[in-house]
RNA sequence: GGUCCAGUAGCUCAGCUGGAUAGAGCAGCAGCCUUCUAAGCUGCGGGUCACAGGUUCGAGUCCUGUCUGGAUCACCA
């Protein structure tokens, strides 16, 4: 890293010309924007107290300094108050032999310290799964994959919410108008089937909610009052005293919508390391009450129901049990949570959970904390912003939903159509098209959501999102696909990639450019695991494909006249085709070897 | 009303702990396929970074206030 060898530098030579030590905060090293000549600049107006003279002076002298006691360092120029030295060719040069093919460049080996949990998915088992859930199961995977990248022990688990009255709604208009059909009989995937008769419920639960505020039923008590919510509610009652009929109904209901949803998510390419189910975890949490109880924590009303008091920091009053002693919400999250942290003791508790939940984290971590858990810490909420379509929201009782299924559809037909008017893939199988087109469709659809800062509100235009130009994943593919070509034509023609530092030729800019991309790509990892962004890898592959587009077009690569030439920038594409392999991986997108 | 989040080009978004003349893509206009894949490349136009103050050598970035939009403050999950 010159960086860091520079910063040493620095310090000593502010140490040797003004006789000072500085604070690392006054030490500002950055790369040099790219309109200036030079490669990493130094901001010396900081640095002025300490020199108690002008920049310019200031500047020429650490530069000088630099010159003289770092020798990768060949040259400087010094625009206002920054000072901008070049690196030689040398260096990259260096970095490019000991890198290229690095198998592991960029990532750093797991280590086995207790793991970063990260919980995300946690669908209802009543209705498929849609476009919000999309970006949460993206969002998740690819966080895990990049904490996994940068050495981090990670585990992956889903809650599934299997329980509870949304369930029994469907179970109940299932029993009432189902006539035993299944999945398999309509020819319906099980997710869907359940999902419809939730609708169907739904849409005579109005029905019967209308009658009753016709015949003057107040709206609220009418909607509370419904013969088929009467009749659902019992059947959670008789659920949670193990009814057996009920219990099998709810089993068979259940795997249902199981083998449709890892459809799904297998199509998606998101996994996870471990399931929990609500139906086993929904009573945890009681005792966490107890303990508060006697500990003086909470406080129980004259109901019965007990309470948590936050109003000292600026929060409300917060339900932990119901007068009849059920739990809520925030129960069985106190005790998912233990769970969590009894199972894995975990050095980072993640949720990546909507941003209509905040308050419920701020809540959970400030309980938690107060009943003496010091990992409370480390729960992070990874909040993300609502999914909005261009006419509207996107909650699933407005109706305009949009199916996790038929998006991928829609997008994989737009890939097929606009690889056959391109002509694209005339003269490959049947079977490597569809691999193709399902390749570019999913690539489309996960760099469109992770490219976006996860705490935005995004809008997803369903139309835009399938333009396959510009800033988006079937543009990088497409450039992997091209590197690739060149590489194996280059094989065809036998000429060589094999190259040693000593045969590279002076480095042209073009050249230099795409080398000092390829050598931020570790720091861009690591930042991203930071900061748990797959926004930050993304925007980096987009970078290097649009460099090395820039490139490729400037250039006839196989056409080179000198041979170590030739070789180097063969070999400088296989860097870059194997680099945005990697980027793109930790995005879960695959990428072609043709196109 | 309280709390939290957001507001950058016509549209969708970048902008790292404060640094140089605020960047891409889309849309619009003009060029480039006898040369490794034109899903590409090149050029042009497009901005009071919501607004007003403040902090300092320097603010899209930090602080305060205002406006706008969203979320949330349920004995729903």
């Amino acid at each position: 890293m010159i960086e860091k060898l520079i910063i040493q530098n620095l310090q000593k030579a502010i140490k040797e010309l003004y006789n000072h030590d500085v604070a690392n905060n006054l030490l500002q090293v950055q790369k040099t924007r790219t309109e200036f000549v030079g490669d990493i600049t130094i901001v010396v107006f900081p640095l002025l107290k300490i020199s108690r003279s002008n920049p310019e002076q200031t500047a020429t002298a650490i530069g000088d300094y630099m010159i003289k006691h770092v020798d990768d360092i060949e040259d400087y120029n010094i625009i206002k108050g920054f000072l901008n030295l070049s690196i030689s060719d040398n260096y990259w040069k260096d970095f490019f032999v000991n890198n290229k093919s690095n198998k592991y460049f960029g990532s750093k080996e797991v280590d086995d310290n207790n793991p970063v949990v990260i919980e995300y998915s946690s669908p209802n088992t009543n209705k498929p799964l849609h476009l919000g859930h999309i970006r949460n199961n993206l969002l998740g995977w690819s966080v895990a994959e990049i904490l996994k990248n940068n050495g981090t022990n990670v585990k992956k688990v889903n809650l599934v919410n299997d329980r509870g009255i949304h369930i029994c709604k469907s179970m109940l208009a299932w029993k009432l108008w189902g006539n035993n059909t299944t999945p398999e009989s309509e020819n319906i995937k099980g997710d869907k089937f359940v999902g419809d008769y939730y609708v169907l419920f739904d849409k005579n639960n109005k029905e019967q909610i209308a009658k009753l505020v016709s015949n003057g039923v107040d709206k609220d008590e009418a909607s509370k009052n419904t013969d088929l919510l009467k009749e659902a509610k019992s059947m959670l009652v008789k659920w949670e005293r193990d009814d057996s009929e009920i219990r099998d109904l709810w089993t068979k209901m259940n795997s249902w919508v199981y083998s449709g949803m890892n459809a799904t998510y297998e199509r998606m390419g998101v996994d996870f390391n471990k399931i929990y189910y609500e139906s086993d975890t929904y009573l945890l949490g009681k005792s966490l009450v107890e303990e508060g109880l006697t500990k003086g924590i909470f406080f129980k009303k004259e109901d019965g129901s007990v309470w948590c008091d936050l109003t000292d920091e600026g929060l409300d009053e917060k339900l932990l049990l119901r007068a009849d002693g059920t739990s809520v919400y925030m129960t069985q999250d106190l005790g998912t949570a233990q769970l969590r942290y009894d199972d894995y003791t975990p050095s980072e508790l993640v949720y990546v959970v909507g941003n209509e939940q905040n308050y419920h984290f701020d809540v959970l971590k400030i309980i938690l904390k107060k009943l003496g858990k010091s990992w409370a810490e480390h729960i992070t909420h990874l909040s993300y912003g609502m999914v909005e379509l261009p006419h509207g929201k996107m909650k699933s009782r407005e109706g305009t939903v949009v199916d996790a299924d038929d998006l991928m559809d829609e997008m994989y037909n737009t890939a097929k159509s606009t690889s056959e008017e391109l002509g694209k893939f005339n003269d490959i199988s049947k079977e490597e098209a569809h691999n193709l087109y399902n390749m570019l469709s999913l690539g489309a659809l996960k760099y469109f959501i992770l490219k976006v800062d996860p705490r935005k509100t995004m809008t997803f235009n369903p139309e835009e999102s399938i333009d396959f130009n510009g800033n988006t994943g079937p543009f990088i593919q497409y450039t992997h696909a091209r590197i690739r070509s060149v590489l194996r034509k280059a094989e065809e023609q036998g000429l060589s990639m094999d190259i040693t530092k000593e045969i590279i030729p002076q480095l042209d800019p073009k050249e230099k450019d795409l080398l000092k991309l390829l050598y931020e790509y570790p720091v861009i990892t690591e930042q991203a695991a930071n900061a748990m962004s797959p926004a930050t890898i993304a925007g980096f592959a987009y970078d290097l494909a649009k460099e090395y587009n820039q490139f490729y077009h400037d250039l006839t690569i196989l056409k080179e006249e000198d041979p170590n030439h030739r070789s180097f920038r063969i070999a400088l594409s296989a860097f870059v085709a194997t680099t945005l392999k990697s980027a793109m991986g930790l995005l879960g997108i695959s990428v072609p070897e043709r196109m």
